[in-house]
DNA sequence: GTGCCACTTCAAGTCAACTTGAGGTCAAGC
DNA sequence: GCTTGACCTCAAGTTGACTTGAAGTGGCAC
């Protein structure tokens, strides 16, 4: 009834059944028994696996996002963590906007060159500075495929 | 006098020799000649060095800076290009602004767990629609090192 | 009852952007 | 002219998040 198996997970919510079993593996899902060698996961694993996007999204790594989840299997959260992560989140929102709208500009520019492009060049030097991040931080990469 | 060597620019640049020895297979840099075995490079690499880290920070990858650069080594950079990553940046932008007051929600919600909390709650659908869909976009990550 | 085939495990491969290590070379200082 | 040491090359290693491949298995349709 509330149990799915592999396939059913994957279909619903999108995540790919090696993924799955790379998340359980993880620990940060769990099946709830077997089919045969067929895993079944109970229906609560679609909210794990939001959860696990969510994380993920919010620049966490599997890894921390296992050590969100207390041994009863309900989250547990740490604030402080949260708020940290809020804070660098943040941060990063600074960098991002500033970079956009130099971006914007330098698309619709008229210098004949980006070169000549006094905004252009002030973001450049920016990122070579480093001034705009703290150290290295790059912004998040087009989606793999 | 025009000229560095690889320590120079390392210097100058902040980035490491390895990785300018790196940057010049990819066909990013140029080194200009030799004094024994020791890369030289006329000094305008630093100018391009600059705008590497910007393509970089800018969420480029170093294979799209490379082909930015056109053969007569003048930076060829396609306002299209820059247009769209600005569009691209501001949905990562959309997304991580709901992202963070989500977490500082969290962080400051009263409920016994997360998952009782209305607020985080509606923040893991919005990431699950909008991020299980697209699954395969990341925020930025910490600083490495 | 038997064959199919989607599942299983486990190891290895992939990707990006570098870094590290081993072994070699050469301009320069003494 | 010999030592020194920073550079050189080329190969392999690193990290995170997965994916892929080979070989095995078992529920289900026939």
């Amino acid at each position: 009834m509330g149990d799915l198996d592999i396939t059913e997970v994957a279909k619903r919510s999108g995540v790919p059944a090696s993924t799955l079993r790379f998340y359980e593996e993880k620990g940060l899902i769990t099946s709830i028994g077997r089919r045969g060698l067929r895993r079944l996961f109970d229906a609560d694993v679609l909210e794990r696996l939001a959860l696990v996007a969510l994380g993920r999204d919010a620049g966490f790594s599997l890894d921390e996002i296992a050590r969100m989840f207390a041994s009863d299997g309900r989250p547990r959260i740490d604030r402080k963590m949260l708020a940290a992560k809020a804070e660098e989140l943040d941060r990063t929102l600074l960098k991002l906007t500033a970079m956009r709208d130099g971006l914007r500009h330098a698309a619709a520019c008229p210098a004949p060159s980006h070169m000549e492009c006094p905004t252009f060049r002030r973001l450049m030097r920016a990122a070579a500075s480093g001034a705009m991040s703290e150290r290295t931080k790059k912004a998040p990469q087009p989606p793999r495929r």
